[in-house]
DNA sequence: GCCCGCAAGATTGTATACAACAACGTCTTG
DNA sequence: CAAGACGTTGTTGTATACAATCTTGCGGGC
């Protein structure tokens, strides 16, 4: 049982994402399960279990945990392991303040810069959301919400920014399956459809708006405010006693 | 020779910095020697040759390499190795509309949170960094001058946007390495000075002033203009016959 | 009965060994 | 003499083996 487990497994992705670094095309897997919240928050990485998943030695595997660890979708813990990470209720609000910060310029210059391929992408892209939250697979319809953030970024054509904001919508993930309070994600549909209207239509200042009020009201939808436990943090809770 | 030489190197460093985790506490070590231009942008860091000057294995070389690569002071191109990162023209433009963007804001909320114990670490730093100039000691003078932008958003007590901040401070290293044109930088000193000052009386706006011009200043010493080539693109410039 | 110490198991940290790839020089050939 | 093929050498990529550390369960002592 074994060697068949072992073997589907690893043809099963193989090298789907890209030709070369079986350790970056590991980070980048491993990466989007955590988005789509297939992996949770505080659920441990063992180095053999995923070694054994993926078919590569636990060197591999070690290699693309610190990877995610530098992206801080992960916490290394030394002689404990990787766990995936828990964002505090201030790291939370911090990740939303410096979107807040980002983005909205960031929207401000794509709409600007954006030319009709651009724009084909990000409506290719929000078809693709639509489609995954009508079939009912709210994971991806996550990880795409996501990345349609990381695609405007890449239109503003700021590659260092870009790189901030992807780091940025990776701890979003994790902060939504922590403390997100609202049953549906429906209303963000309509922001991110205006959203793309208005880069469509090259009004910069109608973007920037829009993605401002986009984030605040993602912001909005947080629960922040009160200090409950996640599964680690039992010693703070009773220390009162 | 082999063994005397490895122990005295192996003693040398140790584990100055961190008592945890060599493979850190490595990364550290090169990330400051690039700081102080002591290794230059495209000088290959061989990791035999790493190993051997820090007295561990390759595995523990790599992972720091790996960190640095992320940080982008390093480049690795796969089975070639790992290179000390050339930032091109636009890469340094980026970073610098990067800091303009983040820097002063963040000024503006470390003057507002500014304790006397924050301002006295300014101080300190400042005062290190003239000494550290007038000792001639050019690369550990430009290192501090650095790190008190970074310890001036540690006081905004925003983690994220410092851990930006400080990725942006380290590629402006190399940019500064690449692309400086003035010769002393002792234009800095005084508006450093100022900018503690402000900080020191808690004057937002002032600070923010100060540190938005203090960027500008350093962006316009930079010779950006011109697509000098820098080892690898003779392609281009041949293309044309 | 509760708590502290200790040993066994498991997991991570590090080093070493082998495999794969790239760069360089040499030799052959047109 | 120039250009291409091939073997050599050195470097990186990956796997495996061993060492160090943490966790956990058990037993003795207070």
């Amino acid at each position: 049982m074994d060697d068949a487990a072992m073997n589907s497994r690893q043809q099963r992705m193989s090298r789907a994402t890209l030709g070369s670094s079986p350790d970056a095309s590991i980070a980048q897997s491993l990466s989007r399960a955590i988005h789509e919240h297939k992996l949770t928050p505080g659920l441990k990485l063992g180095e053999d279990e995923l070694a054994e998943v993926y078919g590569v030695s636990r060197t591999t595997i070690r290699a693309a945990l610190r990877t995610l660890a530098h992206g801080q979708l992960v916490e290394v813990v030394r002689n404990r392991g990787a766990f995936v990470a828990q964002p505090s209720q201030k790291e939370a609000q911090e990740v939303f303040e410096a979107r807040e910060l980002l983005e909205p310029r960031t929207a401000h210059s794509a709409a600007l810069k954006a030319k009709l391929k651009d724009v084909e992408r990000l409506k290719v892209h929000i078809e693709q959301e639509h489609e995954a939250m009508h079939r009912g697979d709210r994971g991806h319809a996550l990880y795409l919400s996501g990345q349609l953030h990381v695609e405007i970024a890449k239109i503003a054509a700021q590659d260092t920014i870009t790189s901030f904001i992807q780091t940025l919508i990776a701890r979003s993930s994790l902060v939504v399956a922590l403390y997100w309070t609202r049953e549906s994600a429906i209303c963000e549909q309509h922001a991110h459809d205006k959203l793309v209207d208005a880069i469509a239509a090259n009004d910069a200042d109608e973007a920037e708006a829009l993605m401002r009020s986009h984030l605040i009201d993602l912001h909005s939808a947080l629960d922040l405010t009160p200090p409950k436990s996640a599964g680690g943090s039992l010693r703070e809770l009773l220390a009162g006693d």
